[in-house]
DNA sequence: TCGCCGCGCTAATACGTATTAGCATCTATG
DNA sequence: CATAGATGCTAATACGTATTAGCGCGGCGA
């Protein structure tokens, strides 16, 4: 066994090369301002001294004389990951490392921050935030007091999803879904449809709040459009909603739910599209198998991660101006699911 | 906008509650030894004083004074990723995030790490390493020149998977990936095939030997046993050297070879296991569609990433005795592709 | 000869925490 | 009343790096 071996720092690297540490300092940081001048003889036996050694700087010394570590943390923000949960997730990490790696930061997860009452906390006893020069926070919902907490103490962050002020703006990067529902009720009304129900889940996050205002916004020319919720399991009640109320369409936020709903129909023997259409309202949450393509829209989830990299780098170097805030485009999803409503029947 | 604030440190602490420094972080590490009191009264008006502030220790200085950092490196050899190798490495990555959600430690990605000449390197000009306490080796084929570097620096790691060697043992989790591929043979034997292929990729990782030496062990028994290779879109000449052969099993290392291989198999009205037993050795690297199910074995992928950082804490803190090598078992999958052969032709 | 300036480098200090030796102060004991 | 021992705290230092003020030296102009 060797012995329990000290590090190589830069004093050992100094007294090898005859100079002192900052001298060895300076030249591994390349430093050729005016002010600070090494002449090339010195400076190539430093370097030789050093790759001699093999020698690294410790990282953990040079985030505490200097400001920047390099290193992004990631905040998921889920309680106690569902292993469907993590599939949604995974595509926004997928992002976020392939732009982590291109502006060779690396990536801190803060798989130590614990669960009080069924969510994870950022601020706790041993918070471990200043680890990293910035946090990307991941989340359907993100606690509004701890984004005040973060806005108060400065710290550099970026919400993925659009969040609302909380003791100021909050920067992000989310996806546009008011338009992209928007987008789906115009294309229901042009099919014909005039009675449309938007199929919630009662959710409070901001990403429902864009939905439904979506759906408002571009349902105004419509006969009915109304909003109601539902829950996991409960697809036949829904169904039996729809249908009285008579509407041709309903938008469904939970992917899992419009499978459900589908599923419902086919056992009555009612088609899709041509007695009731679905629309769903983004992707799988937990994986549900179906051989169906629906009507529906993509959040562009990888995009997503690489551009809050890129926010919060700016965040954090100060050089983005002012507010940083952006919202993508979903893509929509020509699926089968979204038709002309059956003529021969009004089932009011 | 707020000035740029500094941060609160100790020393904020130590001058609201009118104490010192050193009596702070005593207060903080609750430290309790016979060397070291504080009048409890005392310690009251620090934790109040803390709470108040909302205070957190700055995990650098933290690190740069002790030893730990409660940080797990995560390394993942693979070069530049594609997407199909990432859904690969997943459940590692699974398994080391609950398990290091457990013992408290974050997680740290090494993204930074640059690719040269192909593959990514551990050791490079401004290697961060030391920022964690300890490092998980994730890939296929890991450099022995890094692990020897590793081993010489007497840094923590572990390896994912079996590795020889390099400059001293090696730590590591892997599969036993011989045992697995042992049983798999002697199953072949009890049906009655005496004439066995190991469709290999030529490759000269652990796992592949392992696999191949696990083969040569159960074989022995068989009229004929041996080894060939085959490459990706090569199925159809692979088919055709398993027919001259006269072989009715073929051992294929990879899974999307065994899929292929089947296809080309019943293009030619040949039937699986009937005319030719096919078996698997893993999971597919790369995803492949198929609605066959193989016979073959699981790699427990998320119990192997578990362990890895359960044995890479034991080796950090020195708690671990020995040498810390494990393998773990492989659960054999019961598919179809594995039969009696057709003993109504010698296709020789 | 003196003063000045540019060059090449170093000494000193800061970053925020953990640790340890040791200084007062108080209590118990003979 | 002197002394020993326990108690509660602090001063000093270490960790390894980055930064900056400034020192010594040689050359050059006056």
């Amino acid at each position: 066994m060797t012995a329990p071996l000290r590090r190589v720092t830069q004093r050992d690297i100094a007294r090898m090369a005859g100079v002192s540490q900052a001298t060895v300092s300076l030249v591994l940081n390349n430093r050729t301002d005016a002010e600070v001048r090494i002449a090339p003889e010195t400076r190539d036996r430093v370097l030789r001294v050093i790759a001699e050694t093999g020698y690294a700087a410790d990282p953990v010394a040079r985030r505490l004389a200097s400001r920047f570590n390099r290193i992004i943390g990631v905040f998921t923000y889920e309680p106690a990951f569902p292993s469907g949960s993590r599939d949604f997730f995974h595509p926004f990490l997928l992002g976020i490392e392939e732009y982590a790696e291109r502006v060779g930061c690396d990536l801190l997860l803060f798989t130590s921050a614990p669960v009080v009452d069924g969510r994870r906390r950022i601020f706790h006893q041993d918070n471990r935030l200043r680890l990293a020069d910035g946090c990307i926070l991941l989340g359907r919902e993100i606690d509004g007091a701890e984004l005040q907490r973060l806005n108060g103490d400065g710290y550099p962050y970026v919400a993925v999803g659009r969040r609302n002020d909380a003791g100021g703006p909050v920067p992000y990067v989310g996806a546009d879904y008011a338009s992209a529902v928007s987008r789906l009720v115009e294309a229901a009304l042009r099919h014909g449809h005039r009675r449309l129900t938007y199929v919630g889940m009662g959710m409070t996050a901001e990403s429902s709040q864009d939905r439904r205002q979506g759906f408002d916004a571009a349902a105004t020319t419509a006969e009915s459009a109304r909003q109601v919720s539902t829950a996991p399991g409960a697809a036949d009640a829904t169904l039996d909603d729809l249908l009285a109320d008579g509407s041709t369409a309903a938008f469904v936020e939970d992917f899992a739910t419009a499978v459900a709903l589908a599923a419902a129909a086919r056992r009555r023997g009612l088609t899709v599209p041509g007695d009731l259409s679905i629309v769903t309202l983004g992707d799988p949450t937990v994986p549900v198998p179906t051989d169906i393509v629906f009507t529906g829209f993509r959040i562009p989830r990888e995009e997503m991660g690489r551009q809050s990299v890129e926010v919060l780098t700016g965040v954090i170097d100060g050089s983005a101006g002012g507010l940083q805030q952006r919202l993508l485009p979903c893509e929509l999803v020509e699926g089968s699911t979204l038709g002309t409503p059956d003529p021969a029947v009004d089932r009011r």
